[in-house]
DNA sequence: CACTTTTGTTGATCTAGATCAACAGGTCAC
DNA sequence: GTGACCTGTTGATCTAGATCAACAAAAGTG
């Protein structure tokens, strides 16, 4: 089983920015992750399903989705260096609720839960890391899901812009419109005004 | 500095669901909480403030709100039993993101970052018990921003009355209104249609 | 290369909910 | 006890964005 070692070191770095690891730990850590590669628009697992592992994502991007009246929605999209899970399955003993599938070809690691619980209990600093990302995206979501929601479809695609360039650069415009809550006619339409604003601005 | 037992036991509990603690552990983790009553309307804190505790709240309800256009939004609700922090301040070194206030009278148990930190210390394990805490708080906000965003306002009153009653029964109808994205008027009108419809019903 | 799928655009119309406005019971403070 | 404000209701009108429809460039696929 083959990883290469610039995944690996991406790995190390997106945990040592939380807590010190020496290459003991490092290699205790490690052991437990296997690598998983998708294609593009390839699923990891369907929503209603069983989720299992933790993601690190070594380069590419994923996204998590549910079908809402017929039509999918986009949840949310992970990117290089990010992290992400379904905890259906481990906290709540149920079916996933999201799926995630590719939105760019992507390279993941991921660790069992039930290794990570082992992990856990080897290397208890490691349930500190656990705490601080969770922490960390739950203050995230809990300011976005406040603070942007029910902006106009214009307002929160600019502060998407702002905040999470990447989406927009890199993820196809009917998943952005969804995971902005308009339709892709909508968000056609915004990017339209904005971009003549711009030019006549420039003018 | 008295607390009541009751309220004691309450903490204890809801920290025993998480992790086991034996009466030492108990007594450790107990001198650093200390309790704060808010009267109806009275602020913890305000939006751009500084927040440096945790709160287990007791009894009574507090909620999160922030300034938007020139009225105030609520962000959630929490009532006895339930946790409540603004990251901000201790994450990000920055002002607090939202106020908080005391939707009825409430009492709560306060613990401060440093002590919390000096918590984990001691006692690693309450590390654990952070770390699911902020996982299934994660967990259930990735799923109602996903699953139950832009649904009619109908479907988002009757969501948020199938699942946290408590907001319903004990909230007053404009913070409920502004919670959930719409107006007070628009409440109002879903709420009489849909008593009408329960006698139309009935009949 | 032909054919299908994915992705994005533009126009016309429709509707849920916002907004503006007036009113009224409750309750709190002095 | 009375005025203020907190809270909720109802009506009339307006608008952002949904919906329906048609089109078209790009990108995969065999």
């Amino acid at each position: 089983m083959t990883v290469r070692t610039e995944s690996t070191n991406l790995l190390r770095a997106s945990i040592s920015r939380v807590i010190d690891i020496n290459d003991d730990e490092w290699k205790l850590v490690l052991q437990y992750f296997f690598p998983m590669r998708l294609k593009k628009r390839e699923p990891w697992f369907t929503a209603g399903s069983a989720c299992n592992e933790v993601a690190f994502v070594v380069s590419g991007c994923v996204r998590t989705y549910l079908m809402k009246d017929g039509n999918e929605r986009s949840g949310q999209f992970f990117f290089e260096n990010e992290w992400y899970t379904d905890y259906s399955t481990w906290l709540g003993k149920s079916p996933t609720t999201f799926g995630v599938d590719a939105v760019e070809n992507a390279e993941l690691l991921l660790i069992n839960f039930r290794d990570l619980e082992r992990l856990y209990k080897e290397l208890p600093k490691f349930e500190r890391f656990g705490r601080i990302m969770a922490e960390s995206a739950l203050w995230g979501l809990c300011i976005q899901k406040i603070a942007y929601m029910k902006d106009s479809a214009e307002a929160a695609y600019l502060q998407l812009l702002e905040s999470r360039p990447n989406v927009i650069e890199r993820v196809p415009q009917h998943m952005i419109a969804s995971y902005l809550g308009i339709e892709p006619e909508t968000l056609s339409r915004v990017r339209r005004k904005i971009s003549q604003q711009a030019q006549t601005t420039t003018v």
